[in-house]
DNA sequence: AGATGTCAACTTTTT
DNA sequence: GTTGACATCT
């Protein structure tokens, strides 16, 4: 089965193209020549030759080999005002994709900014809502309504959850959730079901329950008339391919083609770029590609990023012209010559060497904490002490860690000194559930036949109706041919009868079906936010909350008037946008937009991911959890692949920092409940010495270990100091059995070969660790008096549980913990 | 049908 | 330590 078949009207090449948008003239100037001369001049000024070279460049394909901080956003906009200015290229010729939707509006405003409101005219988006606008426009060539749903990865989870449940699938073996993302990779590889069905050998019997899955899975949602994240990617895709009408319509008016971060494209999306630039087979010469990237900043390859793309762009494009801009902008010398030192180490990779002229600046700083606790309360302490010896604001400074869960330590401390700070990503505020509630009643009133949405909110908030109601309706719609939200529209119909749905259930789906109905005809005519308010209102979604006493309901209130606030601001930018519009707009936004303006109030301290740092730059920057194991993280520390995206991710870390970077470790974590002892990241062995200054090398143990008689730092930290190859001898460890992050406390493994455990796990235990039995009463240096409750473990790595009554039960490693037994 | 309780997994990173 | 999924009880 092709992607498209059993749609409507998917038979032939459709004829219209021509119609939505004018023939394009070839473009002409509408300035003076020496206006243009004068124009042209300006956007190369405060240029250094490459970046010049790479704003003026005509003719063939175009690579930038666009080091960290080395103006690539500034020559990408100027390039694109320097074409408009020269009449190169008209506003609607330009197609310009990035991955963010924030990086999107900066190239978008910046571009403005030079070439006044003619920038309206552009593209400038990020690859998937530039997939939306075209399948938009062309949805009736593929059959779907306009009005088609996005669903995002959650989403796209429960629907094939419903899926493996309807095929009997026993969700031990086949866990929906590892078939949902094998549905993924396999469409970023543009892999239809039918492809995929071809390749799968009957004899593996997890292939052949995920090809039916991804069968029935694409049925449903071509049911639903909805569209995933990633068939955004393919459809368009598949669509260019399969009508070349079409294909010479965006041939014809994309002129020129700009793509940032092209290190980050996947499969899907490297042809997608191929199709729209076009051959030159249909007449059309092939639009002028520019491309721009840094396949060392590259950290995407776990959702399927290549940096094939990037390397080979020369071989994709015989005629490419490369140009490398090394020259940085943003930092430090010794904060490049830290970030070099790191990236180096990476094999294979197109060697490249960032400079500045701006001085060396201030060392590179490190610290070593006893524990995460510890390491916040020193970054608290030194932000603090930057504002009275520096002037630092808050909003001078980042804190960056390798996952979310690390946030809450520094919250904690700043919680409690009072320093005014902000968590950027995280839970998101689209995946609350309040407001994927609220979300899904938009959907299912903008599009009846969501089914994911519409069974979402069919019990929700409660109103009586259960699985069996619900599945009655489902067996109804499957027997009928209809649609799950058509099905519950015939409850209306006395005359239709439902098998397994009498009585009070049906009563109840009818006035379910009421409502909704009610809801769509009052969306003909109200804004969004009318729909948002009418919805939330009369669902009694809201009265639910307001009368429950849980805490936590109360904020929901308050997310929901966040989301109203975006509605409104959404009609005010866009009077005529329907409930469609909208719920475009809030499906393909993350929300990188949290992150503060650094205007000229002290602003906030900015804490996030690394990941999602990419792209900013700050002052002072803290990368936290130098650890091997927690970044380098865990799981990446078997496969040497893994291994360097860490790296380039470290890479991405240390380069966003303008003048002072802090690195600092813990060398006790809590994670998941049990503490445990991480030896030093790998990366921080890597930075030359003379850059590096220690503002504390050793934690409270490591001084424990040196006085009796074990290394100091450079000898422990030799052991990974090594070939940096993580294939070691343990080969596999990390593969298969996922669960693998087991908190076992392996004492004296010798023979790991990838050193996370180092040599610690050896060591003698602490001389005065208090033996304890349960019932035992202790006091401790801050919780106060406290009782055993339970003891785990044993020698050194003994756990204690501790009640320290309002203090709370802890549960504390005794070596490193000051108690003592009364 | 709904509420309550227990258990498991979760912590990589996101358009 | 938290949250969500599932089971069992009322």
């Amino acid at each position: 089965m092709s992607l498209f078949d059993n749609l409507p009207g998917f038979t032939s090449a459709s004829t219209h193209a021509e119609s939505a948008l004018p023939r394009l003239a070839p473009a002409t100037p509408r300035e003076s020549p020496s206006a243009v001369a004068a124009d042209a001049a300006r956007l190369l000024r405060g240029l250094n030759p490459n970046q010049r070279a790479a704003v003026v460049h005509e003719g063939g394909p175009l690579l930038i080999v666009a080091g960290a901080g080395s103006g690539k956003t500034r020559v990408l906009t100027n390039r694109i005002a320097h074409l408009l200015a020269t009449g190169r290229a008209r506003p609607g010729e330009v197609l310009a994709i990035t991955f963010t939707n924030k990086a999107a509006a900066e190239m978008r405003e910046r571009v403005s900014a030079l070439v006044g409101p003619a920038g309206r005219h552009m593209w400038v988006s990020t690859f998937h809502s530039a997939c939306v606008r075209i399948l938009r426009a062309e949805h009736e060539v593929l059959g779907l309504r306009s009005a088609f749903s996005i669903y995002d990865a959650a989403d796209s989870q429960r629907l094939m959850t419903l899926v493996c449940r309807q095929l009997d699938l026993d969700p031990k073996r086949f866990n929906p959730k590892v078939f949902s993302h094998k549905v993924s990779d396999l469409k970023n590889e543009l892999v239809d079901p039918d492809d995929f069905a071809g390749r799968v050998s009957d004899a593996n019997p997890f292939d052949v329950a995920l090809r039916d899955a991804y069968r029935m899975y694409q049925r449903r949602l071509r049911e639903a008339n909805a569209l995933d994240f990633d068939d955004l990617i393919m459809t368009t895709v598949h669509l260019l391919q399969a009508f070349p009408a079409v294909a010479e319509h965006y041939h014809r008016r994309f002129r020129h083609v700009l793509v940032d971060e092209y290190q980050d494209t996947n499969h899907a999306q490297y042809v997608l770029v191929r199709e729209l630039v076009g051959t030159g087979d249909d007449g059309v010469p092939p639009a002028e590609l520019t491309v721009v990237g840094d396949s060392d900043q590259s950290i995407y390859a776990f959702r399927g990023a290549t940096i094939r793309n990037i390397e080979e762009f020369e071989k994709d494009y015989p005629h490419a012209s490369t140009i490398v801009l090394e020259q940085n902008y943003r930092s430090t010398q010794n904060i490049l010559t830290a970030a070099n030192a790191v990236i180096a180490k990476n094999e294979g990779r197109r060697k490249k060497n960032l400079w500045t002229d701006s001085g060396s600046g201030a060392p590179v700083i490190g610290y070593v904490a006893d524990s995460e606790h510890d390491e916040a309360r020193f970054i608290a302490e030194e932000v603090d002490s930057l504002a009275d010896s520096q002037g630092t604001r808050p909003g001078d400074v980042a804190i960056f860690y390798r996952t979310n869960a690390q946030s809450r330590a520094l919250e904690e401390v700043f919680i409690r000194t009072g320093l005014p700070y902000k968590v950027v990503g995280g839970t998101r505020f689209y995946e609350r559930r309040e407001i994927k509630d609220a979300v899904a009643y938009l959907r299912a009133i903008a599009n009846p036949d969501d089914a994911v949405n519409v069974r979402r909110i069919l019990n929700v908030p409660k109103r009586g109706i259960g699985d069996r109601s619900e599945a009655a309706i489902a067996v109804y719609a499957e027997r009928e041919g209809i649609s799950f939200g058509g099905a519950v529209e015939a409850t209306a119909d006395p005359s239709i009868e439902i098998v397994g749905l009498t009585g009070r259930g049906r009563h109840l789906v009818a006035g379910f079906g009421a409502l909704m109905a009610d809801l769509r005809e009052f969306a003909r005519t109200a804004t969004p936010a009318e729909v948002l308010d009418a919805a939330l209102d009369r669902s009694g979604y809201l009265t639910e909350l307001r009368a429950s006493n849980d805490p936590q309901d109360a904020s929901r209130v308050e997310n929901l008037a966040e989301l109203h606030a975006v509605a409104t601001e959404f009609t005010e930018r866009e009077p005529e946008g329907d409930v469609a519009d909208f719920l475009e707009r809030v499906s393909l936004v993350a929300d990188s937009d949290q992150i503060p303006e650094r205007g000229d109030d002290a602003g906030q301290i900015t804490l996030m991911t690394v990941h999602t740092a990419k792209g900013l730059e700050f002052p002072v920057v803290f990368v936290t959890g130098m650890e091997d194991g927690t970044f380098p993280h865990q799981r990446s520390l078997a496969e040497a692949e893994e291994l360097s995206e860490e790296r380039r991710l470290a890479y991405v870390a240390l380069t966003r920092a303008q003048q002072r970077l802090y690195l600092t470790r813990a060398a006790v974590r809590t994670s998941w409940g049990t503490p445990q002892q991480l030896p030093e990241s790998r990366f921080i062995a890597e930075i030359p010495e003379d850059v590096l200054e220690w503002r504390r090398e050793h934690s409270s143990m490591d001084s424990l270990f040196q006085g009796g008689g074990y290394g100091s730092r450079g000898s422990w930290s030799g052991g990974y100091r090594g070939p940096a190859s993580g294939r070691g001898g343990d080969a596999g460890s990390g593969r298969g059995r996922s669960g693998g992050v087991t908190t076992t406390r392996t004492t004296g493994n010798g023979k790991s070969g990838s050193g996370t455990t180092a040599s610690f796990g050896s060591a003698t235990p602490r001389a005065d660790i208090p033996s304890l039995s349960p019932g035992d009463r202790v006091t401790h240096d801050s919780y106060g008096l406290g009782t055993v409750v339970a003891l785990e473990g044993a020698g050194a790595s003994t756990v204690a549980r501790i009640d320290f009554g309002s203090s709370g039960t802890k549960r504390l490693l005794l070596r490193y913990t000051p108690v003592e037994k009364l």
